[in-house]
DNA sequence: TTGAAAGCGCTAACAT
DNA sequence: ATGTTAGCGCTTTCAA
């Protein structure tokens, strides 16, 4: 097969219209309106084309006039590149570009580099609107998308923008599950790693007032759920010590499990507000010899399928689905008038690393 | 905080110009080069678009008039929603989407719906140059890219292509690697299951002319591979059955197996050209009661995570690098006369599903 | 430092 | 069924 041969200077609408002696409507109206001209015409052009090798409409030019892009924007949280690596953003991307897939839309993956943190490529975007998911209620990419006058979708957090539509879950209600599925295996003295609360870096302890201060909903949310939990059961939350990690991977699992053990080596389960969290504390335990759950129930959030494939006790949320939701708000609402709020369940997930706490409680009065 | 307050009709680079009694040129230096006005007036500008919400320079309007567009089209075989569940496809996304975050580029992800196979994404993407990952030397959205007036870099397939970048990995080396492997180990009959050969449905045995005749160059590579290998210790590539799949996933590979399995029982070896086609084949074989790698080896290609997790012997190939050097190869090079033609190595690896055969071969004289 | 003029390539009224 | 006329919103010589 034989490449591209472009020539120095590419055919153009109006060029292919002086070639064939017609006008440029006749030309654009075969490209775009081929019930407006006589068969054997538009074959000409479209012969005329293949000569010249004009390959269409220039799609820039089109969409200047058409006021149409062709593509939705995504703004991710994190770098790019960090979004196929994590189990729950690829979910969520799959079905958004199923979503962009039926309506024969492009998406265009916003670059968020870390480097140069310049908001421009924002600005750049080509796009008929913008989901953005999961990011800080500060980010000043957010920012940029509410300043271009699109439609825009809201994944997650952050929330509360008035005019924006949103899709979530109800993180709150599945730690609340999670919670008093551990009271009811007689959990009381818990252990907490989350996510992080603010878009500024802090490893360790987040005390009452961080974790309400969050500028991230969803841990805001999950926190409050395993808060009124525990709650139910009498515990006071100021006392249950809840670490943060600024990362967000296995080694930060680990490592904040590391951190809550040390200091508090009485928990009887430790809850993470994320599998992969969840995971890297699994391993800790591991590390360190405690047996899961013998010694530590250890609980997720998110349902990732290698949670499902180590039998980790989670909660279960529809990333792909949050994705067909975003696309299909932001795709198939003619009137946009009302913002929409959707919000899918979660769905508590017991595995087999949380067990009934077995009764050695008289050697502890206390943390 | 407050979502967007578009007004009916958007404020334009010459209305604020006019609001302010200044020349287009002037706002429009006010955001592209700073240094052609002086400080104040630059500011003026800057609140006068802000309070007029005036959101910068329209990104198409700028596009046209640069050429340039600020963002490359990516194509993927399959549809794009696949791609976030195949972990070969995902590395090479986040190799590239670095590569694009690095140089600030967007990254648009081509619609490619199974249901109108209209071209037209193609044609309506507004990008400065295309990768393609993967498609058949036949693929009708691959024929409009090369099209399109735009540098374009093809990853892996299709191969020979003038005119045009093409970064791919040494797939022959890597089954040649992989067959002398299983040749040292002692097996001689030998059974394969291989991806789709062609873009029409095809699920069954192929022979050697629908081999070499194939419209995947990938696969033509990997069975050249490990034919030559075989030949080296005298088998016959004619006597070898080889077993194709449409689909690629697991399911396929659990079916494509048994296939074989039930047509040549006595093979001692199952090379699949494919990780996922592999760990399917494992999982039948487990479901009829063969042990690996006792009763039958298996081996796979990719080196896709999940492998490694099952210890799957495999050949690894860097999916992360390929879709860096495609960056690169796109992004960073003002030079573009001659194509460039990036082959990175593979890797074989022994993983714990491939073993030297134990000599019950009196009991079988052939086939 | 600022402004005037000339398009980038295309589509959509509105003619004819 | 085909052509004429106006821009879409912006950047960029070039001149002042």
């Amino acid at each position: 097969m034989t490449g591209p041969q472009h020539p120095r200077r590419p055919a153009t609408l109006a060029s292919l219209a002086a070639e064939l002696g017609v006008s440029r409507t006749t030309v654009s109206n075969a490209y775009n309106r081929p019930d407006q001209l006589s068969a054997p015409l538009r074959e000409r052009v479209l012969e005329a084309a293949r000569r010249l090798g004009y390959p269409g409409p220039d799609p820039v030019a089109r969409s200047l006039r058409t006021r149409r892009a062709g593509a939705v924007g995504l703004l991710l949280t994190e770098a790019l590149s960090y979004a196929f690596r994590d189990p729950g953003a690829t979910g969520f991307l799959e079905g958004l570009a199923l979503a962009c897939e039926k309506a024969g839309t492009g998406l265009l993956l916003i670059p968020v580099s870390p480097e140069h943190s310049d908001v421009d490529s924002v600005y750049q975007a080509g796009v008929d609107g913008f989901v953005v998911y999961s990011v800080s209620e500060d980010d000043p990419h957010f920012r940029a998308v509410l300043q271009r006058p699109v439609p825009t979708v809201v994944c997650d957090q952050p929330t509360g923008i008035t005019g924006v539509d949103r899709v979530g879950v109800d993180d709150r209600a599945g730690t609340l599950a999670l919670g008093r599925h551990l009271v009811e295996l007689g959990h009381r003295r818990v252990g907490v790693l989350c996510m992080r609360l603010s878009s500024h870096r802090h490893d360790g302890r987040a005390d009452v007032a961080r974790q309400e201060g969050s500028s991230y909903a969803v841990q805001r949310e999950r926190l409050a759920g395993l808060r009124a939990a525990l709650a139910e059961a009498g515990v006071d939350w100021a006392d249950v010590p809840v670490i943060e990690r600024f990362e967000h991977s296995l080694d930060a699992g680990a490592d904040g499990a590391a951190t809550l053990l040390d200091s508090h080596p009485g928990i009887t389960a430790l809850v993470c507000t994320s599998d992969i969290l969840a995971l890297g504390a699994l391993r800790e335990a591991r590390d360190r010899g405690l047996r899961v759950p013998e010694d530590l129930s250890v609980a997720g959030f998110d349902g990732v399928p290698e949670a499902e494939r180590v039998g980790l006790t989670t909660v279960r949320q529809p990333f792909r689905e949050k994705g067909l939701e975003a696309g299909r708000l932001l795709l198939e609402r003619g009137d946009r008038h009302v913002p929409e709020h959707v919000t899918l369940p979660t769905e508590l997930i017991v595995g087999a690393t949380t067990r009934e706490l077995r009764q050695s409680g008289e050697f502890f009065s206390g943390w």
